[in-house]
Formats: C-alpha cells, structure tokens, sequence
DNA sequence: GACTAACGTTTTTTT
DNA sequence: AACGTTAGTC
C-alpha cells in the first residue's frame, strides 16, 4: 500500500471522518481526541485515492501549524506528493492569489506587505500631518478599529467615530498609493478578488478542489466568505474545529461559523471526535463539568479513555508571591520524586503580567523555564530595519521601508527633508524614491540635503544593479549594502551592553541566513519578504529548542499537552478578566478555562491567591466564580498551609500526594 | 541628534 | 512596579 498509514490504529469516528472525501464535512474535534492525526490521515487517504496532490488545499491559522502539519502528511506518503500539496495559512493563499491576479483589483503585481510596525508608523505620519497628534490617540486603537471595519465589511468612511473614519480613508489611500496592503487587506482583496472575477475565481476553484480549514472555530466572517468563494460546488471542503475551544472572539472569531456551518455549506457529514486520549478522567470530568454551562454549544461530552487518576487540586494561596513559590517549590520536589523532566510541567496564567513573579520563583530555585510568546523576533528594531533595507533592495519604490531607512543611520536627510520629498512625491505622482531622483526635486532644496540624498541614493541604486545582475545572492548584496551605508556600525555604536551588541548581531546574521537559505534555493527576494512580513516567531525555533518548564498564556497555550499542568490566578477579575465580565463575554472566558484543564494529561493544580499585587499596589482577591461551577466529584479543595505544613512533617515524598489525601479527610 | 526626566499606561495575540 | 513614550535640553 502506498500510504505509510493505516485505518487500524484509528477509533470509528476518526475513520468515518479519514474516509468521507466528497462533499463538505464537519470534524467537531474535542480537545486531545487525535484531530491532527485525523486530518493529516484524511489527506494521507486523499493521495491515496489518487487526488492530485496539486489539487490539496490545508489551511491553518499560523505558520508552525502549517509546517507542522506538512511534516507529518510528508511521514505517511511519497515525499514528492507532500511537496505539492499547498499547507498555508490564510493570509499566505491570499497572498498565493493576489500574486496572480491583484493586477484586476488597480494593484501592481509587486504589491508590498505592510507588517503592523510598518502601519502604526504610517498611522502616527498621518495624525501629525492631518492634525490631531495630540489628541493622544494611540495609533494602535485607529489601527484596531480599521482592522475591526475591514473584517466586519464596514467601509472605513462609515466608521462610527468621525476622526477615526477620516484617518482610515487617509490611511488606505496612503497604502494604496504606496501599492502596499496590509494584513487585513489580503485577506479583503484576496475575496474580492475571487466574489468579482469570475475567471479568477474558476482558476482557483479548478486549482484547489479539496479544501480542508483547521481551528475553524477562530475563523472571521471575512475568513468564511473567501473560503465561500473559493470552494464551489460540489463543495469537497472539510472543516474541523471545536466550538469549545474559541478563544479568539476578541479580535473577531466567529463561533458562528461553526455553530452553523451548514448555513454555508448545506448538508453537511458531521463528525464528532469525542474520545480523549491525552487527560485522566478525573481532568476530564471537571473540563465538561465547567464547559457544560455555556450556552448555544454544539453538545459534545469528552469519553476518557484514561481511567480514574488524582483529584484535580484547587489550592488557595496567601498572596501571589505564596502562589509562585509554592509552584515552584513543589515542582522541585515532584521531580526528585518522580525523576520526571522539566518539559512535562508548565504553568497557565490569563495575563503576561502574571509571569513576572513566577519567572523570579524559577530563577530563586534554578529551575530552568522557557516563557513562550514574549518578544517577537520580528520586532525587533533591527530585524525590521534590515528588512527594510532588503524591501528598497527589491524595490525601491517601496515608500514605507524606504523613509524608515532613509536616516537610519544619520546621513543628514532629516525629517523635514522627508516631508518635501514626501510632498514632492505627492504633487507630481512619483514615489518617494522617485522624488528623490528628480532634479527638479533635488534643486529645489538646500546643496547639503541634496547632496546627502544623492549619496544615498546612489549607493542603494548601485546595489540594486548588483542585485540584479544575479551575479552574486542576495544575502551578500544585502549584507555589503548594510556595511557599505554604515548600519551595522551605527547600530553597533548604539548598544548599551556587550551583550546588547552580541543579540542584534545575532538577530541581523539571523536575517541574512534565512535570505541565503532562500538565495541557494532560487528563491526570489520577494518571495523572501512575502515570507517574512507574514512570518511571527512562533513559528520559528524557539520553544522546541529551549527546554525547562514552559510558563505560557492560557490563550498560547491551545494545542499543546503537558503531563502535569498549573492553573493559577483563577480570581474574580483575573480568569474570567474583568474587562470580559463588562463586556458580557463571560462565556469565553469560560472557555479559556476549558481550554487550560484540557492541557493536562495527568496532574493538575488549579490556584487562587486572596492578595495580589496589581500595578504596585496590593489588593484583595475573591475566587473565581468559576471554581463553584466545577463539580466537586474529582475534586480536592485545600491550601497553601495545607500542602506546605503537611509536606514539613511527612518524608515520603513519593507518597505526598495520597497522604495529602488523608491529611484533608480527616 | 542624543540624552535625560517626567509621564502615563497596563488582556488575551496571529497574520 | 515596570515599561514605553514624549518633551525638553544640550
């Protein structure tokens, strides 16, 4: 048989769901019930039945579910028909279509990605310049509220606050002329592209004839209607996800789209995955217990297959500081005890600011910890400035990456030299770059700020002949033109520590390895910048690579197990967070807890602290509401004192949790 | 243009 | 408390 997998080691359901090819299918995937497994088996069965691997579209909501779930469909069949199948995440089709056909929607096909650095700066240029700096708007909530519109199908001149509205129309106008769009335009303009373009539409339907979406509960409406469109009947399109598990509402999931898939796509094969391989049943019967009082749900009980197991733990703390000592106390222990490794604990918490105390904890007891999600490689001011530099290479036309580099380092063309060349651009329909290389431009300002411009100018159209005699790969044009504009030294120059120095030269050399990595593969530099503007840290090295305790969001923490977990912070105000309670969002918050039980595999702690230090200052706590919805039946409810005053007086470690057991009934 | 001082802010996060 | 931003100074 052709396929490295085989339909014994799946459950009936999964087979039902690996076997159903035709029509659209509906996968309701409970948390641990093998759903990767499934999907990636279902197009290991597509290829089998001699599906064209050409024709297989897996869309996914980032980079590493997408690599990750190549990889695993590469483990099961030929090697060759897993490099032709398209895994990607929606942004990165969009960008797949627009490529093609972005020419019919008024765009170039060079189109530039405009990363949220790239808009937010764009944004605060167009408050200065329309007035209303000083409003002390941040340009992060005009860009959340055009976000909002653009995905809600709302035109941005109909946005409710006026002021916002007008920077928004400001704002598209500035990206379109710069022929750039931004994240959420993909994903608008790919749909357009394919609702009014009825040739553009038949291509991709005939392109991509079997589509499969993962975590469809975290699509938008926009998101539903391009799948829509691109999807046509007979409608081979498989969806999976679990409503349960929806966490993202707040930047505009729509649990919709899953409770009512049919709405969509009429007649549906529903499949529910409902067997749990990862927790115990005594995790597991807490999990339903909490989830069962959300409203509105597609009804599904998780079967254990994982008998029996300890109690699940909510312990109550004195303070914050108690919480993450004890954590980190017992965790010490557990792991004397068991001679387990760091990696199989982690903790959850609701907020970033939860893991400060935690973190010192760690680092009091030396114990080893990878936090996930912090600062975002793409951040970085350096990485983003050598991108920059790599997008005027491409092109420099490129009106944003070209006035972020263009005194970076100081070469004398302030900013009110930017502003009249920007101006320039303006009046005679030119870029930025074209402005810059007009004589009638270059006489009408100072000798000095000419002259700086020519030097500029000339050394990056120097290296762009380089670039494009092909003579030699990007990386080392890019690499000569960094050296050669006295970037590297400048920034070098600009580092506080020696270790500040060592960590951007590692960032940049990152940079330029990726480009070499896609130089050797004849991969072009705009392929590269498609990738990297769409690319988040994530998806890279980072957490695979670190080991220790991972001290995680509850939001980062979807899709991932661990064999022993902790829950803290569960406060009235915490989890569910105050701001969701205002906003009667309760329910998801509710689901965000469900989603942190189901993490666990074998252990689990859940915690509460009566004081908690918020914003310096220390405050009462009440518990969560949500620990008296837990049902009690595999439940052990104690303390700080409890645990810590009975671990004192008993030695045997290896025993601590049954004679913790005893020490409470009594 | 680089440095310091005061100020204000603070859910979750991917693309 | 701690971080980022901004205004003011040299």
């Amino acid at each position: 048989m052709a396929g490295g997998f085989s339909f014994d080691s799946l459950n009936h359901a999964q087979r039902e769901a690996v076997g159903s090819l035709e029509g659209p299918v509906l996968i309701l995937a409970g948390a641990g019930t093998g759903k990767t497994r499934t999907v990636t088996c279902r197009i290991a069965n597509m290829l089998h039945r001699g599906i064209a691997p050409g024709s297989i579209l897996a869309v996914t909501f980032t980079n590493k579910a997408a690599s990750e779930m190549r990889e695993r469909i590469g483990g099961m069949v030929r090697k060759s028909a897993a490099e032709e199948l398209t895994v990607c995440t929606f942004h990165s089709l969009c960008v797949r279509l627009l490529r093609h056909g972005i020419g019919r929607l008024g765009y170039k096909q060079n189109f530039s990605i405009c990363t949220p650095g790239d808009q937010a700066g764009l944004v605060k240029q167009l408050m200065v310049r329309k007035g209303g700096a000083e409003e002390k708007i941040k340009p992060q909530a005009v860009l959340a509220e055009i976000s909002r519109a653009k995905n809600a199908g709302i035109p941005l001149e109909a946005m409710k606050d006026d002021y916002f509205a007008m920077l928004a129309v400001a704002y598209q106008n500035e990206l379109r002329a710069q022929n750039a769009v931004d994240f959420d335009d993909l994903l608008l303009l790919g749909t357009e592209l394919l609702r009014d373009h009825a040739e553009e539409r038949a291509f991709f339907r005939q392109r991509y004839t079997h589509v499969t979406v993962d975590e469809f509960q975290d699509t938008n409406a926009l998101q539903m209607e391009l799948l829509q469109q691109l999807v046509g009947p007979p409608h081979h399109v498989c969806v999976v996800g679990d409503d349960d598990q929806s966490i993202y509402g707040w930047r505009g999931a729509e649990v919709e789209n899953i409770l009512s898939f049919e709405r969509f796509f009429p007649d549906p094969k529903v499949v529910r995955l409902e067997e749990n391989y990862r927790s115990t049943h005594a995790i597991l019967h807490t999990a339903n217990s909490l989830i069962r009082r959300n409203a509105g749900r597609r009804e599904k009980t998780l079967r254990a297959t994982l008998k029996g197991g300890e109690p699940v733990r909510v312990v109550e703390m004195g303070c914050d500081e108690d919480e993450a000592t004890f954590i980190a106390e017992e965790m010490s222990i557990d792991k004397k005890a068991s001679s387990g490794r760091w990696e199989d604990f982690a903790v959850l918490f609701r907020t970033n600011q939860q893991s400060r105390k935690l973190e010192e904890s760690m680092r009091r007891l030396k114990i080893p910890y990878r936090m996930v999600g912090a600062q975002s490689f793409y951040d970085r001011r350096e990485v983003r400035d050598v991108l920059a530099y790599a997008q005027v290479l491409d092109d420099p036309e490129a009106d944003i990456a070209l006035l972020r580099i263009l005194n970076s380092p100081p070469r004398g063309i302030g900013q009110a030299t930017a502003v009249l060349a920007t101006d320039f651009s303006r009046e005679h329909g030119l870029s930025v770059w074209g402005a810059m290389r007009h004589p009638g431009f270059l006489d009408s300002i100072s000798a000095r700020a000419g002259n700086a411009i020519r030097n500029f100018t000339d050394q990056v159209a120097a290296a762009k002949v380089r670039l494009d005699s092909q003579l030699e790969p990007a990386n080392h044009v890019l690499s000569m033109l960094l050296d050669e504009s006295g970037y590297l030294e400048w920034l070098r120059r600009g580092c506080k520590t020696p270790e500040e120095r060592d960590q951007r030269g590692e960032s940049i050399q990152g940079v330029l390895d990726e480009l070499g990595r896609y130089a050797a593969k004849g991969r072009t530099l705009r392929k590269f910048l498609d990738d990297s503007a769409l690319a988040s840290d994530r998806d890279d090295d980072d957490l695979e690579k670190k080991n220790g305790v991972t001290l995680i969001t509850l939001h980062a923490s979807k899709g991932l197990e661990f064999p022993v977990v902790y829950l803290v912070g569960l406060e009235e105000g915490v989890l569910p967070h105050s701001r969701s309670v205002d906003e009667g969002t309760k329910d998801e918050e509710r689901r965000l807890l469900y989603v942190g039980i189901t993490r666990a595999q074998k252990r689990l702690t859940l915690t509460w602290c009566r004081s908690r230090v918020k914003w310096g200052q220390k405050v009462g706590c009440t518990p969560s509401s949500f620990i008296a919805e837990l049902d009690d039946e595999h439940l052990l409810i104690s303390s700080y004192d409890d645990i810590m005053g009975a671990e004192v007086s008993d030695d045997e470690l290896g025993d601590f949790f049954g004679g913790m057991d005893d020490f409470l009934k009594d």
